[in-house]
Order: structure tokens, then sequence, then C-alpha cells
DNA sequence: TCTTAATGATAGTATTACTACCACAAATAA
DNA sequence: TTATTTGTGGTAGTAATACTATCATTAAGA
């Protein structure tokens, strides 16, 4: 049996939806590709279209512009993730043992995914640590916030404020300490391998080790209560 | 006697030093108006050019182009701050006291400072909250690293690492944590006044809570040992 | 006074970020 | 079956952006 991983999108995000045609599908694999390589500012459209084998107008028909773009794929990677912990953590009862599972699954190397052929998850797990904070660090963000775009990365902040409460009912600050998690995880990979003078990870570049501090971190802060 | 703060940038990042003439110093203040203004997307040195009542050569000759004059403002800000710390931690002794009180620089909004006439604080506070990672997330990292052009912020991770050492000794990690610090000092503002679902402190707005969640998260990480 | 440095003014180029229009093929509906 | 919609390719064109280059003028320094 074969399943196809279906990720419910905002449909004001594009103009045509690239799920469903060759075209498009292949304007979300390449830009993946061509951003995690040469980084979201180079992107432009003809240079997409040209890597596809097709012309400007055509990716303009799925999306307005290259920022509408980037909160497509970074929305569909926070779907996703919550998908993948939803079903990482299924039957786990304890709550820490939960917790730590969420930091492994946010802190660690995203392997590509079957169930999602045309999505390259590993790549997009660059992304979302090189280009993530400039989808909504734009003066847009009020308005693109009054479309839902930032919908599944809140939801995903619920998920993880959550199992935070469900380990420390009394914890004051669930959702702040959720969305520590999620930037930390991948603010300190960035900086280990491009500024490792920022972390204390220089020496071996190990993401466990990015792990153990964000376990130290959390877990310190929520045991008190 | 009227004193002025002179902080000492690389010359890597300009052409020509904006500190020393007229038209150098009206490029920093106005960028920085507009940079807060309207985003750091959306200016140009033609619209700089404009603002200032000059051309857009004129900017050219300062700046090869706005990323560097972005990482310049940014730097200018680091070591603005890393003189705060030193200045207002100085004769403070417990190493506590002195993290707090770094923490309470980090997360308040900042007073311009009338010892740097060019230079708006507020405004450039502003910028380092939602301008501040664009400096260092592109490609050029790497490149604009070995021009040591993230001095600061490293000197400034560096001096907040050392005092959470004083604070405890055994703690693993000191740079880390200071990222984490500035870092989530900075998202969590952006987070209140923009996204307030992603943090716990959307009925008030108050940065003073944001103080309290980060002295909670410091301070639990470092007592234990 | 001679020279250099800083600025203003203007022009020009390649690229970017679009919009518009037309033609064609395949799928779908009447 | 024909008619129509849908998706795509191709081409053009425009305003703005991101620069580079040149020349004249003025102010400051030697």
């Amino acid at each position: 049996m074969k399943l196809q991983l279906q990720i419910k999108m905002n449909e004001d995000l594009f103009l045509r939806n690239p799920e469903l045609t060759d075209l498009g599908r292949k304007i979300i694999k390449h830009s993946i590709q061509l951003i995690s390589q040469h980084g979201f500012e180079s992107l432009t459209f003809k240079k997409l279209a040209e890597d596809i084998g097709s012309t400007e107008a055509g990716v303009y028909r799925y999306f307005e512009n290259k920022h509408l773009l980037l909160v497509y794929i970074i929305s569909w990677y926070w779907g996703w993730l919550e998908y993948q912990i939803s079903f990482q953590t299924n039957n786990i009862t304890d709550p820490i043992v939960k917790l730590k599972k969420v930091i492994n699954l946010l802190a660690s190397t995203v392997e590509d995914d079957p169930n999602t052929s045309n999505v390259d998850e590993s790549l997009l797990h660059q992304i979302i640590i090189s280009e993530g904070s400039k989808a909504y660090l734009t003066k847009q963000v009020e308005e693109d916030n009054e479309h839902q775009f930032f919908k599944p990365y809140k939801d995903l902040c619920a998920v993880i404020g959550n199992i935070i409460l469900e380990c420390s009912p009394k914890y004051k600050y669930p959702r702040s300490l959720a969305t520590t998690i999620i930037e930390m995880a991948h603010i300190q990979n960035f900086f280990m391998n491009n500024l490792p003078a920022l972390t204390d990870f220089g020496k071996n570049k190990e993401e466990s080790e990015i792990i153990l501090f964000l376990n130290d971190l959390v877990f310190s802060s929520i045991k008190k209560g």
C-alpha cells in the first residue's frame, strides 16, 4: 500500500493549487532545491522557470510573488512536522518522553519522507533553518497573519505548548518555551555551522549536542513547579 | 562636559567612513529611520538619497550595497550595547545581579542615547528585532564572517557567556545560552507584538513579562550545578 | 595657490518583478 | 460530435532596482 500524505494548505497562498498539476509540483520541488542551494534572496521566478523548463509567466500563474512561495513551502513544512510529531509521539504516555521526542524531531537532520514524492524534507529543513524567519520578519506580517498564513506554526506551537503543560501543569510560559525550542533548534544549528563562536558546539558540530542543550534548558525550566 | 561616544567600526564595511562627514552621518541617521519605518526590503539607495536630499551615487560612495549598510548599523548597535552593559554592570559584584541587568538591557525598550547624536537607539532597537537576523541569514555568511563582520555580536556573546560562567562555573553551554537570551529577547518581543499566539504575553503586551520569562529560563538552567 | 577630497548632477546598463496578450493542446461538457 | 474550459508556452513590454561611470563644482588642506 502506498499512501500519499496530503497537507491541507491555505488557499490564499496561491493563485492556482500547485499540488494539482505537473507544473505546480515542479515549481515546489525546484524552488526548494534552488532556495536551499542559493538562498531565498537570489531566487527569481525567471531562474526558477528556466530550471523547470517553463516560463516566468507560468510560475506567476501559481504564485503572486516569491514571498508567498516561501510562506507556502514553510507552511507546508510546519504542517508536515506537526503530523510527524503526532505520528511519532502517538502511544507515548509519558509527556516527558514525548517532549524529548519533539526536541529530537526539531533539532535532528530530517530525512526525506518517501510519502511526499515532490518535496525533499531534508532540503526543506535547511530552508527552515536559513530562511524560516524571513516568512514573518516583514512589514506585511499583520496582513499575512490576517490571512492565517502562520496558522501551521501557531498550531505546532500549541501542540508543543500542551505537551509542556502535561509535563508541568503550573509552568507559566508554555507557548514562549515552545517557540524558544523551535527557534533555538534552528538558530543554534545555523550558528554551529556558520558562526560557531556563538555556540558551544563548534568543535564537533554535532547536532546531538544541540539536543542536549535544549533538553537541559527545557527540563530545568519546567521541572521546578 | 559633553562626551561623544565613538564605536570603532570594521573598515571593510564601508567604502568611506560615514562618521567623518555630514553626508555620511545623514546616511546612517536616515537609513535607520527608513528601515525602522518601512522595513529593510523596501529600502533602496535611491529612496534613501532622496530622503537625505542627496543622490544615489552619493550613497554608493559610502556603502557598496544595502546589505553592508545593514550589517554596519547592526554592528554598531552590538558595539553600543556591549558598552552599555559594561557601563551599567560596572561595580556590580554579584554575577546574578549582573546577569539580570543584562537581560533587562536586552529585553527593554531602548531609550535614545544623548551621547550619540546621529543614531536613534530606540529605532535601532526596533531594527534589531525585525531585521537583525537578516544580517547573517544569507549565503554570504562565511565570507562576511571572514571579514570579521560579526565580531561585535561574538564579543557581546562572549561577555554574556562569561557572566553566565561567573554565576555557574560548571554550566556547560554559556555561549549558546547567551545567544538564546539575545535572540529570544528579540524574537519574543516580535511575536508578542505581531503574532501573540506564539507567546504567553498576548494580553498585556508588556515587555516586563518577557524579562520574567527569560529570567526564569536562564536561572533555572544555571542554578542546578 | 595648487591640489585633493567630497559632493551634485546626469546618463546608462543589466536585472528584477511583474502584467498582458495570443496561440495551442488536452481534457471536459453539451 | 462539437464547443468550451483549463493548463501551458511564448513573446512583449514596463517600471523599478541595483548598480557603474563621467564630469563639473565647491570646500578644505598643503
